[in-house]
DNA sequence: CCCGGCAATGTTATGTTGTATCTTTGGCGA
DNA sequence: TCGCCAAAGATACAACATAACATTGCCGGG
């Protein structure tokens, strides 16, 4: 089911990757060798990866050792241009499928197994932020998880 | 402005300590000196506090070094018997002001200051645990916080 | 051409948060 | 008294994150 009230371009493999390109070139940012590396590993994750799993990945494809703290840097600039996630409740990152679209979103992530949805839903952010503001807040950033279990861990 | 929508009994000072440990006797659990030190250490704080600065402050007022695990073994305990929560984004626990009363919360935490304020509002939290349980999420934990700037930061 | 500046990355070290494992203590009932 | 068990202590280590400084390579002005 899509949980989006508007058409996404949902990027996937090289097109995923072009798109990330593009949207860091836009950003006036540089699209690196290390950089494409980084984002290659991270998105070829099937669920939140940690800065030293992306790491690892990054090492094993470059067949050198890359430090966790160039990962953590290149990360960071891809949560601010919209080209990556973090998970707060996992410690860990994901790719954004379509980093061209600015959403707040909901990440429902399973317990067992460690699969993460990703959802859209801006009346309810929309309600969060609102919240938000008239408790006094401004520059809201709404970090909105649901831990839980899967629909295919929960049938065993 | 309160923000739940049915009276809660708010405490403070000895008549929360005592509402922790009514509610931790109810659970079948003991109410030892080291608990009720690791609630008073917590409830002192005026933001949400890290394990190790818990473990500092206990540390402090039994005049003996109290190790990290056993803070994190009870912290853990007062947050499966609603006593704290944990601020994921935060990695931090604070006290809940009201142990008798289940809600999900969402808080609102400063990144200038770490002010962190909590406030219940059953149909948003009710709205994130819609969409969960719509995907095939089952027992669903939402995660609803807000980073953003305080009032009192913004005006300087 | 070369050299000064700058962004990106590398290197090393260290700080912070969270668990695992095993031991010790103390209460309590058989 | 003995054996059990929950609680807490001690120690070690794993996992996550940042600090500080060095190196590389590109690019524009002289």
């Amino acid at each position: 089911m899509r949980m989006t009230s508007h058409d996404h371009q949902l990027h996937e493999g090289d097109a995923l990757t072009a798109a990330a390109r593009d949207r860091l070139t836009r950003e006036g940012e540089q699209w690196t060798e290390m950089r494409a590396a980084v984002f290659d590993a991270l998105a070829s994750f099937d669920k939140p990866a940690s800065a030293y799993d992306v790491a690892e990945a990054v090492s094993k494809a470059q067949g050198r050792r890359v430090a966790a703290n160039s990962v953590y840097r290149i990360l960071d600039l891809f949560v601010g241009a919209n080209l990556a996630r973090r998970v707060e409740s996992a410690n860990a990152y994901i790719a954004n499928q379509h980093p061209d679209c600015l959403h707040d979103c909901i990440f429902l992530i399973c317990d067992t197994c460690g699969q993460t949805v990703h959802i859209d839903d801006d009346s309810l952010s929309g309600g969060v932020r609102a919240a938000a503001k008239s408790a006094g807040f401004t520059a809201p950033r709404p970090v909105i998880e649901v831990r839980g279990t899967c629909g295919d861990c929960e049938n065993h």
